[in-house]
DNA sequence: CGACTCCTTGACAGCGTTCAACAGTAGTGG
DNA sequence: CCACTACTGTTGAACGCTGTCAAGGAGTCG
């Protein structure tokens, strides 16, 4: 389930905004597709940095609906807005690498007057919250095909415009994230697919490639 | 539009977490009903508390659909959370009287090290987190009563209890506010007039009394 | 009074859900 | 290797919730 295998030892530079903090500060865990990172309601006691993989956030209903918060990338930080407990669950999508670090290592440099961190800290919040109050002007305005949209154009952006997307999560993930359901989200990408703006590479339905950019554009909502 | 009048000088204690930043810190500003505070994309220079009436405040697309992120009441603090500039606009949804700080002094504070300051502002921009993900819980997962039911029992317990809730925000706004019409807004309101669970004050639909709390809360959605 | 806004209600349509069937893929074990 | 199962994704058909359109009542303001 968890496996920490001690401080890392990789060469490769640490892709964020709290690299600054230092590598001592972090240690590695891994964590197989569908293990939880943490729970709902419970403390808070780390931060959490993916290194390789992805990771989806959602509060659940007691009937079970499902409303999935963020897909979390590699270089993406986790929970460093949540205080005292986790408002929302953490689940790897796929096997996840990530480097947890002590909250209160860190709020330790903050109360030291660690201003860099600090502001990273700030930066961190504030684009949680941004990201926050778009999906919610996407959940509360939008049509299905426009949600569609949106989400291929934030994961391309957020993937950095690769040649094939290649999807980690589900098409349920992808449901859940958008308030709609599976067979809309399928029947929305099938639109796309024959309007020829992407296609599916080869028989896997999770790796998509986008063959006009700005056509997708044109169809999404503009603020 | 915006009368400045000063310093104030009630004597009604301070509702809020800020509070301890002291009088001479806040002056006084009057909004009429439908002006703004502040728009998107505006430089956010001030933060707002508001004294009396209410504020809403949102985003809006090219083509006029219009999300409302939250409606803010007596004693909330508003635009804490707002880096660079403003990422949604704020009316006055009635006449509001609001006290108005730089945003300069605020962070003149914190940078002086003042922990309870710190820890006030860390605690409203939580807040504010955990309502834009209660939020967007509900505009993705419910359907249209258990909107209006989640919102009747919000603004219920922001209003303290009231014997009569009195509604500051038109049909509309609540529809904004929850991804819906104002037909169907009105639909539910009827539905749960029909089931005796709310009745209208007056010829009023602004005037609300809530005859059992308990039945509203079993149409909730719940956790 | 007229003009306007706000709210409710009815009729109807349509978008998205629900239900169902089916195909493709992956994993497991004989 | 194949059989079997579980899971994922697509597509079709029918239903129903909610949006759209329309009408009308009630309050407000000049």
């Amino acid at each position: 389930m968890l496996v920490r295998v001690g401080a890392n030892k990789t060469a490769e530079p640490v892709p964020s905004q709290l690299s600054e903090l230092g590598r001592a500060f972090w240690s590695e865990c891994k964590y197989r597709g569908g293990s939880k990172l943490f729970k709902e309601a419970e403390p808070a006691s780390h931060v959490y940095q993916i290194r390789e993989g992805a990771v989806r956030t959602y509060k659940q209903l007691s009937d079970g609906r499902r409303q999935i918060g963020a897909f979390h990338l590699a270089g993406d930080i986790l929970a460093v807005e949540n205080c005292e407990t986790h408002r929302f669950t953490a689940e790897a999508i796929v096997d996840t690498t990530v480097w947890i670090a002590k909250r209160r290592s860190l709020f330790a440099r903050l109360a030291k007057g660690d201003i860099p961190a600090a502001n990273n800290v700030r930066d961190l919040v504030t684009r949680t919250l941004e990201h926050a109050e778009n999906h919610i002007l996407l959940l509360g305005c939008q049509n299905s095909l426009e949600k569609v949209v949106a989400f291929l154009l934030e994961i391309d952006r957020r993937l950095g415009h690769p040649d094939v997307m290649v999807l980690p999560m589900t098409r349920r993930d992808i449901a859940d994230y958008l308030g709609m359901t599976v067979e809309t989200v399928s029947r929305s990408l099938s639109v796309l697919r024959d309007e020829r703006i992407l296609s599916f590479r080869g028989t896997k339905q999770r790796e998509i490639v986008l063959h006009d950019r700005s056509k997708l554009a044109e169809r999404a909502t503009s603020v």
